[in-house]
Formats: structure tokens, C-alpha cells, sequence
DNA sequence: TCTAAGATATCATTATATGACACTTGTGAT
DNA sequence: ATCACAAGTGTCATATAATGATATCTTAGA
């Protein structure tokens, strides 16, 4: 029955008590044991297991009257770890901050993790959405100036690849879902430097990213820039806010 | 030889898997299989495995060169969906995008979590040390302005036991660590609705907190406001800040 | 080039996770 | 208030899956 990952290198306990904590998301934020089990599609008991041992552990809360899982504190404690882990965060977030307050918008740090784009640091200046707010979020690169200004960066050969074989999800109605569109998109990044896009993920949003280059000129992360486009058109959007984001991104 | 655990509703192999994970810290942020034995104290084979594992499931980046293991991109996914199951979050980010443009000042929503604070949502104004700009720090309750502030809401006995018990580490050289003064503080705190400390964790920093009352009239958390002492004295702070952070607490 | 320290691979042994089942508790309907 | 069903908890024999000692291979430093 079990997975071809049958390797005595493969711990399936550990990776059972994974698919646990993965179970939890925007959608589901606190789960029942039944819930658990249907979602990640264990045996019930084992469900019980994992979790007890979880909770035990401190990595879930339980309510002691629902008797329902929650994330515990420590799912933060680990992100804290990360951003020491991650040295361009390190880098970026002084000038993400002095760029936010520049422009008084919300500014981003987003980078490549496959085929989609996580926004690793985020300074939200202006109210908006739960989601544009907090760091984690991952999108699909093609539908993100982020990950167009990130994959313009790439060799021919694996940019043309990604464009056709990525992933791509219409999240509005207006967003791009023709590859050969996109492929034009980021032509014209290539030539232009940074990245525009509009109504992608959420309507009346304009994105703005430049990407920050690695010593190799290749680029894996972007400084990314949010506004509204009832706020903001083309115009101010290239005269106010790109001079300040490509020198961000030149400067990380 | 086994824990006391030793029950068949834990699972020793998720456990040791969550030591591997909870190995990365501020001062480890990459970590090979012998510094990973060495921190965990667990058999260099069973890291081996443990951490290959993690590594199959995405949740350890591994250096192909150096071999050795960084936090992976899904840390921060995890946190992502804390965020969305923490419903504090959810309504203090709104109210918290707004005092920091008002204040121009980096406020935080502090949560208690045991013995600690742990600093679920930032939004970092001014340049300040690494530490204080990404979520998910946490600093012992005692010393730092949010913790006095939730404790200052415990019925009297909770408290005393508090006062009494909980861990104190000296970050700088005016660190408080006598008890009795901080019990005295925190009769201040109770008296005056907010708390104020100094040079807790960073030397020049003054910290602003006020408690976010839940219904029953206890506190898990509060609205906290870091500044220089070089740019604000006093009564700038009392009169500039508290207003705005208070009011932000009461609507939270 | 040599030498250790560290990473990877192998394997017999048995401890440890499994999942079917029974039992208990809670919840919502009648 | 009672009932019935769903959900949570507990038990146990079984064999899978984790163990850790050892051996081999790789890498970096002398």
C-alpha cells in the first residue's frame, strides 16, 4: 500500500504529522479530529495520534470544550526562524521600510518558491484585504509583477518554459490567463526594467515590482508595490513610485 | 530508556521532528546533520532520517554544496495560516495600519503566550534592529510594557503567582529584575489604564502598551508601541501617543 | 597528498506505529 | 426530556517501520 518513498531514509510518521499541520489554512482555521482525518485523508486513529502529539508538543492548541485543533504560537516562532534564515530579508527590510514611507503604500518583499511568488516581508500602509497584509501569502508567479519581473531575469530557455508550463489560475475575472499574453508582459519587462500588472489578483489592484539582482544578474526575489488604481494611474504610478522602487531593488 | 510520554497516543518520531524543526533559531540559521545531532541530542542516524524527511516534504531547504539545511519558504506558508486562525490579527490589523501612519512609530499587537509575549503583527516605521522588525519574536512577559499591560487585567491572585514565578532574563544592564519593583509598576499600569517601561530589551527604547480587553474584562493581548527615548521624552509620549494607542485597544 | 570530520548507505533487530473495534461523550432532532 | 447519531477516546494484537551500530564514501583542511 504505502508510497515509493518506501526508503528507510523516509520517516512516514513525520511526514503524516506534516500533512497535519498542513491541513490548516485560510479556509480552515480550526479543525476537529473528523475534519483532520477527512482532509488529509489518514486513518482516524492515526489522526488522533498525530495530533495528540502535536498538541503535546505545543505545536497545536485545542479548545477545550470544541475540542477542535488550532495553530499554536509556535507556527510564528518558526517564521521568526526563518527570517533570520533568510538573508535577503535581512537586507531588504530597512529599505522596504524606508520606501513605504516614501510612498506612503503598501510595499512587499516577494520571492520565487517554484512556481509561485511568497510574499516573504510586507508593510501594509494602507488598509486593505487580510490577505494582502500578511507575509506567507504565495500567488502564481505568471499572474504577479513580481514573478514577471523575477522571470525576466532568467535565460531564454527556462523563461519559456516556466511560461508555458507553470501554473496559472484566473483569480478575477480580468486576470491573464493567455500564455502568449504574458509572454509579451515580460518581453516588455526585459526591455523596460520592471514590471506592471493590473487587476491580477484582486480587482482595482495595480502591481509594481522591480527585481533584485543576484551577482550572477539572476534574480530569485522582487521589491513589489501595491496601489489602487482608483488612487493612482499610469502616469504618477511611473513618475512617483518607480524611481523609488528600482532604487530599492538596485540598493538590496 | 524512553520518556515518560510513553504512550501510545505519542508519536516519538513526530516529536523528534519537531526538535529538528524548532533546532533553527536566531543564532542557528543553517544547520548541517552534526550541528543538527549535536543541538537536538538525538542519533546522527536518526537525524539523518529525520531530516532527509523534512526535506522530501518541502519543509528544509538543503545547500546541494555545503549540505547543509535552512528553514524552507513553507515557514512562512505555516505562519500564514496562523494568521488567518488567530482572530485577533484579523481585527487589529486594520486599526494598527492606521496608528502607525498616525504615529509614525513602529506598533506591534503583543499576545501572551505563557510566560511570554510574542509579537504576532508588526509594523516597523523607523529603522530599527533586525529584531524588532519581524513577527514572531518573543521576550519574557515581565519586562517587557505589553506584558505588564495584560497582566495589569489578571485577578489578583493569577497575578501575584505571575509576578512571582515567571521567567526574567537580563537583556541589558536596566533590564528590572527585582520583582518587587515590578509588581509595583504594575499597580501603576493598573491605576493608569497603561504601561510604560524603559530599556527592557534595547537600550534607549521606551515601550507603550495598552491592554486589549476581551468581554469577560481579561487580557491576551495588547496594542504595544516601541520608540526612541532620543527622539520622545515624557510627556510627548503621554500626550502624542497614549491617546491614539489607547483607543486603538478599546475598538480592537 | 594525506587525514579527519562529516555525510551517506546498509542491515538485522525489535520497538513502535498501526487500524480495527469497542466504549464514551456530546449534539441536535423529535 | 429522550433518543439517535456523530464525534471523540481508549485498547490491543500484529507486523510494519524506526532504530542505531557499523561500514563506506565525500569533502575540506593540513
Amino acid at each position: 500500500m504505502h508510497e515509493i518513498k518506501q526508503n528507510t531514509l523516509y520517516l512516514g510518521t513525520l511526514a503524516k504529522g506534516l500533512q497535519v499541520l498542513r491541513a490548516f489554512d485560510e479556509t480552515h482555521t480550526e479543525l476537529s479530529l473528523s475534519g483532520l482525518a477527512e482532509i488529509t485523508g489518514l486513518d482516524k486513529s492515526a489522526v488522533q495520534r498525530l495530533a495528540n502529539t502535536l498538541h503535546v508538543e505545543g505545536m497545536l492548541d485545542k479548545d477545550p470544550v470544541t475540542r477542535r485543533y488550532r495553530p499554536s504560537h509556535a507556527w510564528l516562532q518558526l517564521a521568526y526562524a526563518y527570517y533570520w534564515s533568510d538573508p535577503l530579508v535581512a537586507r531588504a527590510i530597512p529599505k522596504l521600510i524606508d520606501l513605504s514611507r516614501r510612498l506612503g503604500e503598501t510595499v512587499n518583499l516577494a520571492e520565487l518558491s517554484g512556481e509561485r511568488i511568497i510574499y516573504a516581508a510586507r508593510l501594509p500602509c494602507t488598509r486593505t484585504i487580510f490577505a494582502a497584509s500578511v507575509p506567507g501569502r504565495t500567488v502564481p508567479a505568471l499572474s504577479t509583477s513580481g514573478g514577471q519581473a523575477i522571470l525576466a531575469t532568467f535565460p531564454a530557455a527556462e523563461r519559456e518554459v516556466a511560461i508555458r508550463d507553470w501554473h496559472l489560475h484566473a483569480h478575477t475575472s480580468s486576470t491573464t490567463v493567455d500564455r502568449a499574453e504574458i509572454s509579451r508582459q515580460i518581453d516588455d519587462v526585459m526591455r523596460l526594467g520592471y514590471a506592471i500588472t493590473y487587476h491580477q489578483m484582486i480587482q482595482s489592484e495595480v502591481g509594481i515590482a522591480c527585481a533584485i539582482r543576484g551577482p550572477d544578474g539572476r534574480s530569485r526575489a522582487a521589491v513589489h508595490c501595491s496601489v489602487s488604481s482608483h488612487h493612482w494611474d499610469d502616469a504618477r504610478i511611473r513618475a512617483e513610485i518607480l524611481p523609488w522602487l528600482m532604487d530599492a531593488a538596485n540598493t538590496i
